[in-house]
DNA sequence: TCAAACGATTAGTTAAGCTAATTATAGGAG
DNA sequence: CTCCTATAATTAGCTTAACTAATCGTTTGA
């Protein structure tokens, strides 16, 4: 492909993902937990435990503002926050196991959402996407 | 495809979409103005003039949250609001011609960042992954 | 051993979210 | 034509989320 047409995807590509999180963001007032918060634990099930700088550099805030969430998520018994044993200063941030429950079952919701739109395109459409679906991970990972 | 193979497509197609906008977002420091803002901006600028009430909506917030970001938009002298000459409670919002310039700047630097990571894939992955883009704009109207 | 660096939190501000109340306009029933 | 109700936006007042600067504890190396 050439440098137009490539720009051309990338734009495209940009502009479908923007529509589909919006998308599916509006199933998160179920969760009855706010965005950031919900955004934070959803890094820390999944690569967690992490300490607090790394989980603010994960979701682009600064340590303050990450402090104030994870004090959140831990007062809705969400989360836990301990101190490191081979370093003190540093705390290990984890889910607790409802904290776990409440982030499947958000993600399920929108996943249970976007399959039904799945279902606008036909199985050989789907089976195009899906293999593109693999080669997108590629591109962000 | 079966239902579980299409829940696994959505699982994978959710997971890197919000990986590739929380990469894209990074560009947007750059612009010097909020994400909140930045996204209203957006939806000005691609389908304005509108009302408050519409723009709220497709912000998926309250209105008196969404008359406050318009607010500094005005103040930062990126949009306009305007009585709607046909019912004067209704507002007209538009984006200026700085308020565009502004929109396309941020978005080019994104799918700037994008084009880099699209040639991480081969060629014909990337004729793939342009008819996918396709597919993905009908599942996501 | 102690000074500097480092990790997290606290203090204090502004912006972003909400609900409830207010202001201004529109529109319909009598 | 008048008023009452409904509608659109804003204002008031709250909580949460973002920031920088300052502080507190801990670590580490000169």
């Amino acid at each position: 492909m050439n440098e137009r047409q490539i720009q051309d995807m990338a734009t495209g590509l940009h502009a479908a993902s923007i529509r589909l999180l919006r998308l599916l963001r509006r199933e998160d007032q179920a969760s009855g937990i706010s965005g950031p918060r919900l955004s934070a634990l959803s890094v820390i099930v999944f690569a967690g435990p992490l300490s607090l700088a790394e989980l603010a550099a994960a979701e682009q805030v600064k340590p303050p503002t990450m402090s104030r969430i994870v004090e959140g998520l831990v007062q809705a018994g969400l989360a836990t926050r301990e101190p490191d044993p081979a370093n003190r200063r540093m705390v290990r941030i984890s889910a607790t196991s409802e904290g776990k429950r409440l982030l499947e079952a958000g993600r399920e919701r929108r996943v249970r959402v976007l399959v039904q739109r799945l279902h606008r395109i036909a199985d050989s459409e789907q089976r195009a996407l899906a293999r593109a679906v693999e080669l997108l991970e590629r591109v962000v990972r």
